[in-house]
DNA sequence: CGCTCATTTGAGGAACTTCAAGGTCAGTGG
DNA sequence: CCACTGACCTTGAAGTTCCTCAAATGAGCG
């Protein structure tokens, strides 16, 4: 992260429509300036990019973010501990419309491509400086930030639960989170949500299986297409 | 929390050494604005308090938090779910300087007294307007909920690792947390603990008396103070 | 002292992991 | 077109970790 253009060199062109689909949502930087069109300019200074990255690429290192904030804009990008001993934990997955990188080095978390994925580079400086002038930045990042420790914290309650529990609730938020769509296309692998959930993919394809058999979800072809057939089932699980 | 004078109601007066003992540590407010001195007055229009609460009561649930924000001076708050079916899983804990009540309704906590503890309440506009006066201000409040949010994020990764990583790690941050004192007086009871780990009070017990066998940490009398005898072991524990 | 609550310890069982193997799918090259 | 590859997903059997239930011990308070 050095240096950005290092980012975008190894990335091609290629036909958007093949890899960012339209069934993927796409999120806008420009709102969080709302109609002010001298607002909009000043943070599309800001902003560098969209930068494209391919599944499993790894967009920064934590210690890397402390000159820029990223922004969403498709694709879901996941924050995560990689230990030497090969384990893995995700701390958190970011859909169109989310920040990333707020928080500093203390943890070192590797940021990097769930699927693939376009983002914005911002300046974070001239972020924080621009909320000192601004009520509504200064509303849009502190809203930004709770709203991070609000998931981190529903993820905390999470990993207590079981993991039927645990699983459920992961798919019905993740259908909220893109939409409410009729189907659930789920964009990540399964590993990386095992390790979201602090599970292993046996016991998460085991637990799908239940659930389905439960008649609470339907794999619609494949496991990357569900149905959530019973809702008010799935948010009972426990 | 409608009216705060309910919430003092209950305090009689007490000796407060017995209680608030001079081995907890003490935060001051005020420290936020700095050298500021009219900054400082503007603070303190916006707080109400001290108030105390004595363990195990109830401050503020999360739907009421909306107009004040809570700063810990002594003791420990905790903020927990509680479900019906009895289970209780608590998301964090608050000591002294921390801030409490960022996050909205969404989830429906409850923020508790774990210990005894003396809080100020501040009003949250107020404050929010400050900091988009004032670069200082500014800075704490987005500084304060990145924090959070980064114990948030390592309380996450600490739930997909075994009870003897969670204990250790639990204990030493603690450790860190509150000083790095000779003795880790642990303030929180044992159900506390157990809760915040997603662990029963039974294996915590066992777990500490493990790594007691192993001379990593000793109860110097009871659970309560302990010795950490080998924090290179206690931070390699997996 | 005698009460209550917190902590410790034990035995058995449930949940999840580990190890192992088979199946599916998309992309690749012959 | 078809077989090959590699990553992903699924299923089974055995093993660990942690929980549940139950009881004993210890600490604090009137």
């Amino acid at each position: 992260m050095a240096n950005l253009d290092v980012c975008t060199a190894p990335f091609v062109e290629f036909d958007d429509t093949k890899i960012f689909g339209t069934a993927e949502t796409a999120a806008n930087f420009a709102k969080v300036a709302g109609d002010d069109v001298s607002l909009q300019r000043k943070l599309s200074a800001l902003q560098r990019g969209p930068v494209r990255f391919y599944q499993n690429n790894v967009i920064a290192l934590n210690e890397d973010v402390a000159d820029y904030l990223m922004f969403v804009i498709t694709g879901v990008v996941r924050s995560c501990k990689n230990c030497k001993s090969g384990h893995r934990s995700i701390v958190s997955f970011y859909l169109p419309g989310d920040f990333v990188g707020w928080v500093d080095a203390k943890l070192s978390l590797s940021i990097e491509a769930s699927t693939d994925t376009e983002l914005l580079f911002i300046k974070r400086k001239g972020l924080v400086s621009l909320a000192a002038q601004n009520v509504r930045i200064a509303n849009v990042l502190l809203t930004a930030t709770t709203n991070e420790l609000a998931r981190a914290q529903e993820h905390v309650l999470l990993m207590s639960k079981s993991a039927k529990c645990r699983i459920a609730t992961f798919l019905t938020d993740l259908w909220v989170r893109l939409g409410k769509a009729k189907y659930l296309d789920v964009p990540m692998s399964h590993p990386d949500i095992a390790d979201y959930l602090g599970l292993t993919t046996e016991t998460l394809s085991r637990t799908i299986t239940d659930l389905e058999r439960a008649g609470l979800i339907a794999r619609v072809p494949s496991a990357r297409r569900l149905m959530l057939q019973n809702h008010f089932g799935l948010r009972r699980v426990n």
